[in-house]
DNA sequence: CTGAAAGCGCTTACAG
DNA sequence: CTGAAAGCGCTTACAG
């Protein structure tokens, strides 16, 4: 059901007969100029003569023209294209961050083309591989690139790549985010000084999870401590995991006096079935979270948690694209670093 | 700091002679055949003998080369991007039908723009333009384009436009979603017949949530309800709004045996703070989400909620974007439903 | 400040 | 099954 309610003031006739989209050259030809003196318009305004300048700005008006940027893509060699591979975005702790990184490209005129990658990154090989097709001017990932033969192929390339979240020893091209492992280490030696005597780690199966957890672990065994439990869940990691990893507390042979758990969500989770078996929060067993969400600070009790500070990582990553865009020099490994948060869960 | 740790095998020299990008050219030079055959082995590798489609896959090989597809787009007027135009990923009920419909179109080997558009839409009409000017194949709209004339623009347009969720009386040109309207009567009528008299609801500033806060509304009062109260709240709607809206009820005149909320967060949030205020849900109070989030069924207790097939309305866009390409026909409303999912919230 | 012309890297109708 | 050639719609170095 296609109804033409459009007023005739829109141009109805035309639409009607289905002209062909107007091109560069139609609008040259309108105003009366060539097309590299619209292209100069488009594109630097201040290139041309104010009188020349209205006559285009009028021709464009009239035809409705919109630019074609696969054509200016071809002609420049840079699409003005970004490509952001994250893992998933239906539950993400990055989404904060994509989010922002959008906003500020955009503004700039550049796009973003999101992919994701699944669960451990399966298909970030594959979809590294796309982006290349299309020639994105960066590559944004969030997480590691595991085969060699892509990792080399990548810096072979011109495009920028930047390795978010994570603080690799040997990035590819720049990377932008913090020590999961010495925010592992942190947590142990803050809930230690808390007095905390037995952790419970519950740990989402994902490369960052796993370096947090072991940076604690051996972090809390280096003090002295005895080694802690664990139990790992899939990512992405939920609320409901929070309940099960609760009642999953019964099965251990000695029960802790803190869990430690690898995101905000499955602390929420926890505290509430904590809470339905009337157990209290932090009194009969403490919890932290991972990631500060909103949602941390909201929960009763207020939850513990590592704040990691997406927006500046996405401010990080548009200053370096802004930077090698200008030609400007840049640092290639910059450390945003990570804040635990204490409140009253632990 | 970048340190080229790549063994020698990985063709570090070349590397450091940074040779240009290879072309499908280069590849037909190495192949021994011209550009067209190249260009045929990788559309339809059937179309060319066997024989020289293993030469070709060796020259590939050989040089590394991958397909350009800016210009692939220019010359096929076909440019595989999909435009998929969200308020926001942040906090959003979208992103698990984004998610979806990203998994669909990545293996059809399109790529999707998301654009972010804003609370309220702000910056849809923005976006719009910019999808234009960058020839995708499909808009996905989550939102009402209110610019009569873009509009227009987008019906002049060969491009595909798809508005999702809501189910518009005159929509551009394929719509698929449900009527907002309709899930708020029936939420209306549901919560009559379980025997709750006295409504709240916390309605969140969106199009979609007024339209079913208004269905609600009449469909209570056409039954004979009184006037039920009200608190609106900004977007994205989030955890913590739904502790305040728990505080918010000491303020009204009379309270209500039932709270309905515009999203599940809202309701988790209002449950916990009810519990924290040692009251008991449903008991005491009642209280329903929008959604259907995975939370929805695993809080405590769990949350009576509106389910909407997010997945359903992905593959039907999907399908809609098939058909087209494939010359076929469609249905350009398409109605996924909703369903009232009871639970022990209320 | 402006124009003519070459070029960006593909695809495809046409001819063989 | 394959090739030569034109064309997709821009941009920009060069010349004036």
């Amino acid at each position: 059901m296609m109804i033409f309610a459009t007023p005739a003031i829109f141009g109805l006739s035309s639409i009607m007969t289905m002209p062909r989209v107007p091109r560069l050259d139609d609008v040259a030809t309108l105003a009366g100029v060539s097309p590299a003196t619209v292209s100069r318009f488009l594109n630097n305004p201040h290139m041309v003569k104010t009188a020349t300048a209205e006559r285009i700005r009028a021709a464009i008006e009239a035809t409705g023209y919109v630019p074609n940027m696969t054509a200016g893509a071809l002609a420049t060699n840079r699409s003005r294209l970004i490509a952001a591979l994250v893992p998933d975005i239906a539950q993400s702790i990055f989404n904060d961050t994509v989010e922002a990184m959008i906003d500020e490209l955009s503004a700039d005129g550049n796009s973003v083309v999101l992919a994701l990658t699944g669960a451990d990154n399966r298909r970030l090989d594959r979809e590294i591989n796309v982006a290349l097709a299309r020639r994105v001017d960066a590559i944004i990932l969030t997480g590691i690139v595991s085969d060699p033969e892509v990792r080399a192929r990548l810096r072979a390339q011109s495009v920028t790549v930047i390795e978010t979240w994570g603080l690799p020893d040997d990035p590819i091209d720049v990377s932008v985010g913090f020590s999961h492992r010495q925010a592992g280490e942190e947590l142990a030696r803050f809930l230690r000084g808390r007095g905390y005597r037995r952790p419970h780690l519950v740990v989402p199966r994902s490369t960052r999870s796993e370096r947090r957890a072991s940076g604690f672990i051996d972090r809390w065994m280096r003090e002295g401590g005895p080694e802690p439990t664990r139990l790992d869940v899939n990512v992405p990691s939920h609320f409901g995991q929070g309940r099960l990893s609760y009642r999953a507390l019964a099965d251990l042979p000695v029960q802790p006096d803190v869990v430690v758990c690898g995101s905000d969500w499955i602390a929420q989770g926890l505290i509430v079935e904590a809470q339905a078996a009337g157990i209290r929060v932090p009194d009969q067993i403490a919890v932290t979270g991972f990631g500060n969400l909103r949602l941390a600070g909201d929960m009763r009790p207020t939850i513990t948690s590592v704040d990691v500070d997406g927006g500046r990582i996405a401010r990080e990553v548009i200053r370096v694209l802004r930077a090698r865009t200008a030609g400007e020099s840049f640092d290639t490994r910059i450390d945003v670093g990570f804040r635990i948060i204490a409140r009253e869960s632990a």
